[in-house]
DNA sequence: TTAAATGCAAAGAATTTGCATAACA
DNA sequence: TGTTATGCAAATTCTTTGCATTTAA
């Protein structure tokens, strides 16, 4: 387990939308965010919460909880759910998500792609998709095959 | 709170598939099913819970979560997770749900629907989408238009 | 009669909340 | 100095599990 980045600018970027919003800039949260940025995948409040404390072994969990939900009040963070296990966290913008029911991967795609499904569903139900929010299961190109 | 329906024909045929499976039928189970038919749309656990125990009381929650999975493992039912809350519960098979998120609605619709999606996500991820297993998010037209 | 299903209690996972203390602005 | 954020413990919600007993086949 290795701490979170510190020293990423965007870290600061991200304080000082905090800031504006009249939030606090903490050490818990730039290790959040810090953790938050270093993923290369979306990451469950477990596995944050196990970085953080690599480097803030204090930080407890409901601090994490509250701090992603302070973030995505912002808009800085948004939160999917996936099935069964616990939700998985990212910076930025809402978008789409596949995931895998076998082996977890997490393929990140651009909202652009479900515009015509977005349409036909509109246009038929009358309703309207919010594509960030759930995540579409199924099996990815490794599982499937196998 | 109605009792289930205890006279639908699909009871027994879905009891006969029960038992041909291997499975055993109990009250229990036909209390269950029942009020999953009676159902108009999909239902939680504690809301099917509460439907059986009108006919019979002693109904223990662990036991609809046992039938229900057993069900599952049959074919005969499915499960939906929707965002936060509790997984939906619903006979037959696997189609794609859209729910709000404000009001809670469930709209069915058939998988043939995302026919051309699952077929871009296949070309461009080499991604199986399992269209029954998670749910849609969105606002429905009363939701959205409020 | 025997394997499967049930009731009950208890545990488990994910998340939220109350409250006193600490620390940012 | 006055909130806001934190740590901690405890509560909540949804779901699963162990075990002794009951019951369908």
């Amino acid at each position: 387990m290795t701490a979170p980045t510190t020293d990423d600018p965007r870290i600061d970027a991200l304080m000082a939308e905090v800031r504006r919003a009249g939030g606090r800039v903490t050490a818990a949260r730039r290790l959040i965010v810090g953790a938050l940025l270093d993923a290369a995948t979306h990451q469950t409040v477990d596995e944050l919460a196990a970085i953080v404390r690599t480097a803030g072994p204090d930080v407890h969990l409901s601090t994490v909880y509250r701090t992603l939900d302070s973030l995505e009040a912002i808009g800085l963070v948004e939160h999917t759910h996936v099935g069964h296990g616990p939700a998985l966290y990212h910076v930025g913008r809402m978008h789409p998500h596949l995931v895998c029911e076998k082996c977890g991967a997490v393929i990140d795609f651009e909202p652009a792609q479900l515009d015509t499904l977005r349409e036909e569903l509109r246009e038929r139900f009358g309703f309207e998709l919010h594509v960030g929010h759930f995540a579409m299961l199924g099996h990815c190109r490794d599982c499937a095959s196998s």
